[in-house]
Formats: C-alpha cells, sequence, structure tokens
DNA sequence: CGGGTCTTTGATTAGGTTCAATAAGAGTGG
DNA sequence: CCACTCTTATTGAACCTAATCAAAGACCCG
C-alpha cells in the first residue's frame, strides 16, 4: 500500500543477446555509450532530415537497473531524458507517501520535462526494468535548438505532444469508466509496443496491478478484476504479468461492460476469432535481453 | 447533456468601465490594440529584465464575446492566445459530443499550446465572459526564442508550468474524493484571484456547476450538493455563483468529509471566525466593467 | 523451503451517479 | 411590464460502480 518498496536489485542479469538495427547504433553491454544528435532525433522520432550528419555533439547514455531512481521530487533539475530501451514510471508522491503514477515512459519518450519551470523535478522516475537512458543536459538541449531551427521545433512538438497526452488522460479519468479506462490502457500499450517492433498482440505488462490501478485512478482489485472480466468475454487472455490482445477493436470501443446480465450476449457477439494464433515478436522477458524486434 | 449549446450572443454589453493599472497599458474600450514584449512578459509573470525595453515587436490583441469561440478542434494551427482579461474553458469533444473541460484560463494564461505538436488544435476554446486576448503566432513566438536567450527559457518554462499543472489535475483526478477535488478547486481559484488583484475571500463564479463537474471528473449535482455541504458547515458561503471563501485552511486540507456522523462535531470545530466580515475589491461582476483592483 | 510481493476472487460498504422534481434567474417578445 | 421559455441550480431517492476489507493462491528470490 505504501510506495512499493522497490526492490532496489532484482534481475541483475546483464545484457544477453545483442542486435545492431538501424537505431541501436550506440549500445554496447555495460558500457556507456554515446548517441549523436542523428540518433538522437531517430529515437525521439523527430525529423532528422535538415540535421547536419557531420554534427559533433555526441550525448551520454546511462544505465539504470530495475527498481533504481533516475531522479527524485525536488531534486534540482537539470537534464532531461530520453528512453533508449527500458521501461521506467513516473510518479507523484503525496503529503502520506502514497505514489500517484504519471507515466510509464518507454523507448522514445522523454521525461523530466517537469522539472523545467522550477528547476526542480516534480516528479519521481523509477526504472521498472533495466534500461538505457540518454542523457540530455538541459543547456544543452536549448543551444542545439539555437542551432537547428529544425531541432528547435522538434523541442516544442516533443513537449506539446506531452501535453496532449496529459490532457487525454485528464478526459480518461474525468469522464471514462473503470472497464474503459482498462481497456485503452491496453489498447495504447499495444500500440505502443508495436510502435517499437514488438508483437502488439501479445506482451507482458512491466508494471504491477497497483501501478496501473494509479495509473488509472483505479484500486488494483478493480483492475484485477476488469483484466479477469475482460479474459472471460474473450477480449484478451491473462496470466499474470502476460497479456494477449484478442479483440482490439472491442478494446478500442469499449465505453462500459454491458449491465452483467446482458454478459451472456455480449460473449456470443465476439467474432469467434480466437481461431487466429496470436503471435508474432513476443516482448524481451529476460529483461535487458535480446530485442527479437523486426 | 451535450455540449451546451452556447449561445454565441449574450450580453453583448460593451466595455463599461475603463482602468488604468501598471500592466493594463495597452488596452482600450473596442480597438483592438497592442502589446510590446514587455508589457507581454509582464502578464505572462516572466521575468522581463533582459528585455530591451526599445523592442518594437508588437502584440495584437482581440476581443471575444462571451460564448464566442476561439478555436476548435482540428482548426490548422498557428498561433498561441494569451489572457489579458476575462475568462475561459478549453474543453475536449469526445465521440457523442460531450465535453471535457481541461481547464478555465485566465489572466496570465497561456492555451494552444496543445497544437504546436499536430499542427492543428487538440482542444476548443470558449469565452465565458467577454475577453481581451493577445494574439502571439507560433512563429512570432519561436523567432523571438531565438532573439533573447531569456525568452527562450520562458517559452519552456510555461509550457512546463503547464505540464506540471496538468500533473497535478491526473494526481487530483487519479487520488482524491469528491470533496477533495471540490475544496482544491476553490482553494486554487481563490489563490489564482488573488494573483489578478481581485478578493481571494469573496468571488463569483465564470462557469457552471455542469462545467466544474466536467473539469474535476464529476457530475453537477455532486458538485452542486458538495458546495452545499461546505457551507452547511461553514467553510464557505455559497449563493448561485457567488462564493464566499470562510476557512481557506479547511479547505486547503480538506482530504475528505467527516463520515457525516462526526459531520456534527466538524462543524463546532469551525473556529467560529464568521466574525470577520470578508469583502475586498470584488470581481467584477458585469464582466469587461471595472477591475476594481488594488 | 520460507518470506515477501503480487494477483485473484469474494463479500460488503459507501461514495457518486442517475433520475426526477422544483426553484431561481436571465432574456425574449407580446 | 409580465408571461413565457430556457438555462442553471438545488435537493431528494434509488441505484450502481468501484472501493474496502479479507483471504487464499501464485510467483520470485534468497
Amino acid at each position: 500500500m505504501l510506495s512499493t518498496p522497490m526492490t532496489e536489485t532484482r534481475s541483475d542479469i546483464p545484457p544477453a543477446g545483442l542486435h545492431s538495427s538501424s537505431v541501436e547504433a550506440g549500445w554496447q553491454r555495460q558500457g556507456k555509450l554515446w548517441s549523436n544528435l542523428k540518433e538522437l532525433c531517430d529515437i525521439l522520432r523527430i525529423p532528422s532530415a535538415a540535421i547536419h550528419t557531420d554534427e559533433e555533439l555526441l550525448f551520454q547514455h546511462v544505465q539504470f537497473k530495475t527498481g533504481q531512481r533516475i531522479h527524485t521530487i525536488g531534486q534540482p533539475f537539470d537534464t532531461l531524458y530520453i528512453v533508449h530501451s527500458g521501461f521506467l514510471k513516473t510518479v507523484l508522491i503525496d503529503e502520506f507517501g502514497n505514489e500517484q503514477v504519471l507515466s510509464f515512459p518507454m523507448k522514445g519518450d522523454m521525461f523530466g520535462v517537469d522539472g523545467i519551470h522550477s528547476k526542480r523535478y516534480a516528479s519521481e522516475a523509477v526504472a521498472l526494468s533495466n534500461c538505457d537512458l540518454i542523457l540530455l543536459p538541459f543547456k544543452k538541449l536549448a543551444a542545439l535548438g539555437r542551432a537547428h531551427i529544425e531541432f528547435e521545433h522538434a523541442i516544442y512538438s516533443v513537449m506539446s505532444r506531452e501535453l496532449v497526452r496529459e490532457q487525454a488522460m485528464v478526459s480518461m479519468l474525468g469522464a471514462l469508466s473503470a472497464e474503459a479506462r482498462v481497456a485503452r490502457f491496453l489498447v495504447s500499450l499495444s500500440e505502443r509496443y508495436a510502435d517499437m517492433g514488438y508483437s502488439s498482440k501479445l506482451f507482458n505488462l512491466r508494471m504491477t496491478r497497483h501501478e496501473i490501478g494509479s495509473y488509472l485512478g483505479l484500486t488494483l482489485e478493480t483492475v484485477s478484476r476488469t483484466l479477469s472480466a475482460f479474459n472471460e468475454i474473450g477480449l484478451i487472455s491473462v496470466d499474470q504479468r502476460s497479456i494477449g490482445i484478442k479483440d482490439l477493436e472491442a478494446l478500442r470501443t469499449l465505453r462500459r461492460l454491458p449491465p452483467s446480465s446482458t454478459r451472456a450476449k455480449q460473449v456470443s457477439s465476439k467474432k469467434a476469432r480466437a481461431a487466429a494464433p496470436v503471435q508474432g515478436p513476443q516482448q524481451p522477458e529476460g529483461d535487458w535481453g535480446q530485442l527479437a524486434t523486426a
């Protein structure tokens, strides 16, 4: 119930498999490596067109292990973080020590932006898996914006994107039922994984029910129950952290589960598509391991 | 229930009273007037120190009447807005036409930022009173950032501030009871009014219960009931749109109304301060009118 | 294997929604 | 000016969703 103690040292497994796709360029076992501007843009999904490839600016990587904190609330702000690989959560801590999950940053996401205003981080970031992060000192970023007009716009764009995301979040919390929230959460995870080259149909949750609940404004029990319900009516398959998406469209459009009397009917309406054997490159299980990507 | 039709032409009352405090410099009756950079910074509460006062850049003002839309969702984005005077709401519209209120911009607030990312406004802004807005073309803003390093940081800062605000919102929606939400809403309104030089103890709501409810993720009935409850136990006084803050501290720290059994006890604990006759410059009633400020 | 965390599921409660009726204002037009 | 209408606000009663409390099973790791 309290701020999940976070084991601080789980899965110390060193990188298992390596890979060398385009974006993964600047990465290597433990060693802090460096990315250049182009790589940075690619990861952030920013048009890197007009970027001079001869740009010598380099950005340092840092690794964090599961459970480690990247920054805490109130800590002086000076750098932004971009997720190169791994999964995290950002949280607010209320006066009683309760966590409120704000986001689950993953590859391509930037976090720490909330520190710009007050020069102190307004939230806390914790690694949910081993992570490889790119450090982006704010001063450097600002300078970069000045040097490359393109990049400047990109900065604004990323911040704007984040704002839109938060708006969607507010909207969801303000208006949707528990089922709809969980459904949307699954859909967005699915899409996010697809973006990253993982399977959008079969993946493992990196966060606990408690964290999901906090993120969605629900209790862990409600999350658990809702997942079970989705499982029963055939929208998904659930087994602990493993989720199989069976009917994405239904999840996408779900607003409210039929009032349990009509529940049976709904089950039938699930256009028995269970035939389609879900698969595809599954998400790395052993963390930090083989990114069995496309 | 549907997206309040918005009368589009209520209170066509022209500006009643004028005033000429420091910040109000570039304003005048109907005429679109212009503000210079320094004034802009002042309004935005940005340090305008290193700004060359000889700067010739001017920013156009525009007036909107109660009920008018400033921009709509999907409309091509090119300018940001800064509230010089008046009250607005920004809303999201779901697939059924239901509004979700995201914010209530007022003096010193910037909105439209959500349009940067997709080059289209992601939300809709509606005037809740007659408004005087400063137009800030995004291109101009970006150029400005390049010209004045100070200002560039200010841009990031304002966007970051907005993000933090949204985070607080998410946190509130995710974790607080109805009473706590309404209490916080009142507190933040009070503080906001104080900032603007109005009375923090006595003011009029510019928005309907429905809009407040939408903003707080509650129904209008719950908002109404909660206000009534606060009134009963002496935290505030309510009469329609008029709110009197009686016990700010209680509102600030309220997490959950005592379980109605202890309710009586609570009433007594209200350190009978009703003696203090609330007053101070009240908010302009006739909109657009006399800013009876300090 | 044992302690810890995480998850599932059930029973009960309560906070908020929904439905409904009434009242108070504000604007309109005869 | 008053009747009429429309929107907004208040309040009550019934219902329902999700929270809370509780217990047992699954998983993880030392």
